[in-house]
DNA sequence: CGAGGTATTGAGGGGGCTCAATATTTGTGG
DNA sequence: CCACAAATATTGAGCCCCCTCAATACCTCG
């Protein structure tokens, strides 16, 4: 497999549009403080959102308290649609939000109403099954380095501001997305600052100081702690 | 999250039935011998694909020659439709197999025609990525023994002819899926062997002599080799 | 300025990988 | 049907990457 995409995930824009003129008074707006959850795995799968502002993770928590991030949403993104009527996962705010809310039922008919809405619709639930078996192959595959190299090459890139790079997220929301422990992050971190190959600005504030070579890194060279 | 569900992936009966109808003479039939290929990753997706006999396997192949396993199929199963107009994983006959071929913009068209059928295909999409984010968290944070126990449980649901279970695919797919090496998976099977937790009847056939117990290995309980 | 959360660094141990040898099964041709 | 080769599977020894546990630094906000 070549070099993992980097693609956008934000929904297009037609999506908003049309979903909030078809649908017009059932969608409300949420605003949500830092932490807390917009829903919980369990509970019923009612709504789906649209982020406005803000971001988000969605994870799942097995019994003995380990977490695995599955993905985090920034503005634009929408997430919710279960396939079943139950939350497989919770969603929490890591930032404060501001989230659009959708009524499943309404909105699954809205978009199938719509040869454009369905057709947006696949096409994100396919890249995002593509983004997931990206990351079992980064997971089950890549070493600590070459996940941390990957991952801040995707932020970077999603952000695609000129230079620096804000983390939203947490070392621990961090680790918990590459199947890692937050102290292996932290040294994978400084290790790349050490070879200069990255610039923290503050702890959660980055720059990229050599482009090629953490490339390089995230393909697999030099790819391990030590 | 409580344990991972084991339901089947099975394509409803009604898509083939629609399908064919619908799409008539541009369905043909491939015959494929163990170890070849359908597609290869970066080639054209011009089809999508239905099994029905036999089994494959989709997988990433990585620079330094890794590979991670993406999907098992079997017969009933659909796959191939990527969101891109290239073939994102390679796909490989595990066994000799009997495929449906459909071409990809009538079968995309023949779906978003019938809203019975674009339910269908939602649901393959959103279980498809419930199961990868699933398996997200079996690699990223269960201990091998976990995983080959939870590989174990669900090859058996999917099969559910009473008492063995056949492995179609080698052992080296298993790790490949599961995220681990020939040999971790090798030891596994022999220590759940040794704890007579299943048996095996041939090298690749199984049964399950403890279920309560295979379980609760794949919870967690005892999860580590030694 | 103190308190609590977040991040960093260190020391040590273990689970799974690597390398290697052997056993078993499968496939092929005589 | 057997013999041989090739592929697949199993087992062993040793090591290393990453995890665990623990201490310290930093950052944010009352």
């Amino acid at each position: 497999m070549d070099k993992l995409d980097r693609n956008s995930l934000e929904a297009p824009i037609i999506f908003t549009a049309a979903l909030v003129d078809g649908m017009g008074a059932s969608v409300c707006i949420k605003h949500l403080k830092a932490g807390e959850t917009l829903y919980v795995e369990g509970e019923d799968a009612d709504y789906c959102y649209e982020i406005m502002s803000g971001a988000m993770k969605e994870y799942n928590t097995l019994e003995d308290g380990k977490r695995q991030v599955a993905e985090f949403y920034k503005a634009g993104d929408m997430f919710g649609f279960s396939e079943s009527s139950d939350q497989l996962h919770t969603a929490e705010a890591i930032t404060s939000c501001a989230v659009r809310c959708y009524p499943r039922d309404a909105f699954m008919k809205t978009v199938a109403a719509s040869p454009a809405l369905s057709a947006s619709f696949l096409d994100t639930l396919m890249t995002r099954l593509h983004r997931a078996r990206e990351r079992m192959v980064m997971i089950g595959r890549m070493s600590a380095m070459q996940r941390v190299a990957t991952f801040l090459l995707r932020l970077a890139d999603d952000a695609d501001n000129q230079h620096t790079t804000h983390l939203a997220m947490s070392r621990q929301d961090i680790a918990d997305h590459l199947g890692l422990t937050i102290e292996t992050v932290c040294r994978t971190l400084t290790e790349l600052k050490k070879q200069q190959i990255i610039v923290m600005e503050a702890a959660r504030v980055f720059s990229i100081a050599d482009l090629p070579r953490l490339e390089a890194v995230a393909m697999g060279a030099r790819g391990r702690l030590h």
